[in-house]
DNA sequence: TCTGGGGTCCTAGGACCC
DNA sequence: TCTGGGGTCCTAGGACCC
């Protein structure tokens, strides 16, 4: 089936987090809208195509938005309302193919050649997956087709906002190669700088710099990368559902912290945080990372391996206290954020090695926690210190 | 105008083992 | 008595993505 040739899609919601609110709120259609944290310390998470044309990003600090574009709305960010959000678009997208691989709550790949059959050409079936999205969701979304994820990524960037590019395998190398090079996927800043040095500014003038040169100022895995990409080749295939291999919680408090006592007890509240997350994932993990950053944005980690895995609050609580604290300066300097993660998951079902100090009763006593949790919130139980402090609400 | 929160992957050095 | 080489695990840091 010639016509199927170019089988990969990538679908990308247009300003998901500003599009969703819009939806309810009919007055901010057509206008500079950002979704971001409204502290003195946030950052614009999405922007509508209006807040844009001021020269508004993501990831731009929001006092700077709102100096760009003073009329701007700034919506504090609702995550459960994206979420809900998503799992309708991703309803949708698997009605056309069960082979979709999320990339992110608004982004995914779509493997659609099971399709030929029911559609024409793989731009008939993009077109069909816009127009659910639109008319089912008021949603809108861009997408692109082409032979491999990474050019269906940048077709998708070249079809925003609400539109869509299908770039046919004979295009390929004439699409990509006068595209600035900061566009691949794994070029950001840093590498950027890198092959500025080199002299590179598109995907063309990369792809004529020899395979060792790339390794040789970018890394092994990274050169090799990149000099694929610069010949349009990437082998990766659409990989439907993948298992998160690190949970983590961290907070950037409004003002820094200071001192042992104020660090213990957000942790205990982020040990309390991360282990709700690893139940509700069903998972348990054995390699704890605490991370502190201090006013200065240095950041640091340590990390220890526990011996049995847990997602016990009162479990992480000590490791990280008794473990890796100590291992900060504390009172040095003061500190702005504190996150504490948990890596090597393994299912929470998967046969359990009880240590001798843990009877299995706090396991059960941990259920209870979380069912207590999850019924009537998170600052319905917990330690005593935390218990009925409304501050602490999340 | 200082820089969120949640992730993934890679690199590099040291420990340890054969 | 002067020092191999490979493999794996652990830890720390950093680049990158949305």
């Amino acid at each position: 089936m010639e016509a199927f040739t170019e089988s990969v899609l990538h679908v990308d919601m247009d300003a998901f987090f500003v599009e969703v609110e819009r939806r309810e709120r009919v007055d901010l259609r057509g206008r500079p809208v950002v979704v971001g944290g409204t502290g003195r310390r946030g950052v614009v998470a999405a922007a509508s195509y209006e807040a844009r044309a001021y020269g508004i990003y993501s990831a731009m600090p929001m006092v700077h938005a709102r100096r760009l574009c003073p009329s701007v709305v700034v919506l504090p960010p609702d995550h459960h309302k994206y979420r809900a959000a998503s799992e309708q678009v991703f309803r949708i997208l698997r009605s056309f193919t069960p082979v979709v691989e999320s990339l992110s709550v608004d982004e995914a790949f779509l493997d659609v050649r099971g399709l030929r059959r029911h559609y024409s050409d793989p731009v008939g079936v993009g077109m069909g997956i816009r127009d659910r999205l639109r008319q089912d969701l008021e949603l809108p979304a861009s997408v692109g087709i082409a032979v491999n994820k990474f050019l269906a990524k940048l077709a998708s960037e070249a079809a925003k906002p609400d539109g869509l590019r299908h770039v046919p395998a004979n295009e390929s190398l004439a699409f990509l190669h006068p595209l600035p090079v900061r566009l691949l996927w794994g070029v950001g800043e840093a590498t950027h700088a890198s092959l500025e040095r080199l002299g590179v500014a598109t995907v063309g003038d990369l792809a004529e710099v020899p395979e060792a040169t790339l390794k040789k100022h970018l890394g092994e895995a990274a050169g090799a990368h990149l000099h694929e990409l610069s010949w349009g080749r990437d082998s990766r295939s659409v990989v439907p559902e993948s298992v998160a291999k690190s949970i983590s919680v961290e907070e950037t408090y409004e003002h820094d912290l200071r001192g042992k006592e104020s660090v213990e007890g957000e942790l205990l509240r982020h040990a309390n945080r991360l282990s709700s997350r690893l139940r509700t994932a069903g998972v348990t993990g054995r390699a704890l990372t605490l991370k502190i950053r201090y006013a200065d944005f240095t950041t640091l980690t340590r990390s220890v391996t526990l011996e049995t895995p847990t997602d016990v609050a009162r479990d992480l609580y000590r490791a990280a206290r008794d473990n890796l604290l100590g291992k900060f300066a504390l009172d040095a300097k003061p500190i702005r954020l504190i996150g504490v993660s948990m890596a090597r998951l393994t299912s929470a079902n998967a046969p359990r090695q009880l240590a001798v100090d843990r009877p299995a009763k706090w396991d059960d006593l941990a259920d209870a926690v979380e069912h207590v949790r999850q019924r009537y919130g998170s600052g319905s139980i917990g330690p005593a210190r935390l218990v009925g402090d409304p501050e602490r609400e999340e």
